[in-house]
DNA sequence: AATCATGGAGAACAGTTGTTAACTGGATGA
DNA sequence: TCATCCAGTTAACAACTGTTCTCCATGATT
């Protein structure tokens, strides 16, 4: 935040931006374990040999978007679960809150998606990793609330999972909405069909979650 | 069933079976887009070209592997929603079974995790369409049940979906859990641990699904 | 017994891959 | 101003890929 950047690490980090964009865009088509280092530095349109002075290796360059997609969505969980007064109207927003980053980031969604449990190992613990904190966050969250009383703390992150599940669920279902619709307005029935389904599954969770207590 | 196959056919399906294990043992560790179709037949010890003779291209194997994946699950899906008393006993029992089942086809389960959002549209597609069968099928299942009274058709997809996805995810969290503990008997605990936790979340949805109709 | 059908082998193809090495030119810091 | 640094280039490597075409051995058919 305080100096500029010199000229040079300017102009470094500008390529690394071109890397990670490229193969944001490729991996669109193909998943992470057949991405070949010589295509990315080829769509970028530099020397397959400059790709080793940014990443070891594709893998790596895999672990760096993760942290990308996942690392910059933290303050977003928190206020999700956190601003609401009645419980049916945090689930709209969340819903809704959701379906635009999924409209915003499609890329990125489809990445998590696709490489959780996909073939390279370092990028599904980072993503593991970045999920577990999400559900620590929304489990502290949780606690917070009034309804959490009683509730142990074993039983809070069990629930925690749940959402942060769920949350994946209705992304990926979301992003197959938008990529269905690649040529019209049908989209628009098809986004409303999804945030009607997510909204009662996380509804009926809720309830759930209500009645936890009462045996 | 009538006639035996000609020492021909015998000979033919049994270097197709050759080729499906194979690719199934080595998409443990890749996953199918970067799957070579030489990588397949050297791995049987059989000539590049042989592998035309039974598939159109490693897609096309792909796809053959999730119907076999997920073909012969559909019997055991409508017997485990079906036989039990309770509905505590009802999910020990889908839990449990989901336990054996991964614990018995590790790499079938795998490769439907990883290749349900993977690289290979086909190969998604056909993924899709058996869960969504499963999901039908759960949906007749639950609308014989007596707490079905009152549902539209609607509602019970969304449960059967949530149910649907809640078994995919216990599924893949069982496998982390024996595949995290590949040298020991720590698996034991870990088994435990995820056991715990699917059933606790299979019953808090169970709970929502009581108290639906009331508002 | 003679013909046909076919699963698999073999060789060759143009293209691709990751990685190494030595080099260049412009920004950096003394 | 001059020596140093370093992001990116060029060239070359052995190894690998999917696909085509030709051929063979043998089971199936008549």
């Amino acid at each position: 935040m305080s100096h500029t950047l010199g000229i040079r690490q300017a102009q470094k980090q500008k390529t690394r931006r071109a890397l990670l964009d490229a193969a944001l865009g490729l991996l669109e088509e193909q998943s992470l374990s057949s991405l070949g280092l010589r295509e990315v530095t080829r769509a970028v349109g530099v020397a397959p040999t400059a790709f080793y002075r940014h990443f070891r290796s594709t893998a790596d360059l895999g672990v760096a978007l993760v942290e990308e997609a996942l690392g910059s969505l933290h303050p977003m969980i928190r206020t999700t679960v956190t601003a609401a007064d009645s419980s049916d109207e945090r689930i709209t927003r969340a819903v809704e809150l959701i379906a635009r980053h999924v409209h915003a980031y499609p890329a990125h969604v489809r990445f998590i998606a696709r490489e959780r449990h996909g073939g390279v190992q370092p990028v599904r613990e980072a993503i593991r990793g970045q999920l577990a904190r999400f559900a620590e966050e929304v489990k502290a969250e949780l606690a917070k609330d009034a309804e959490a009383e009683g509730w142990s703390d074993d039983d809070l992150l069990m629930l925690s999972h749940l959402y942060v599940d769920q949350m994946l669920v209705t992304a990926s279902l979301f992003l197959e909405a938008q990529e269905a619709a690649a040529g019209g307005e049908v989209s628009a029935e098809e986004r409303e069909r999804v945030t009607r389904l997510a909204t009662r599954q996380m509804r009926l969770i809720s309830i759930g979650r209500h009645h936890w207590l009462d045996h």
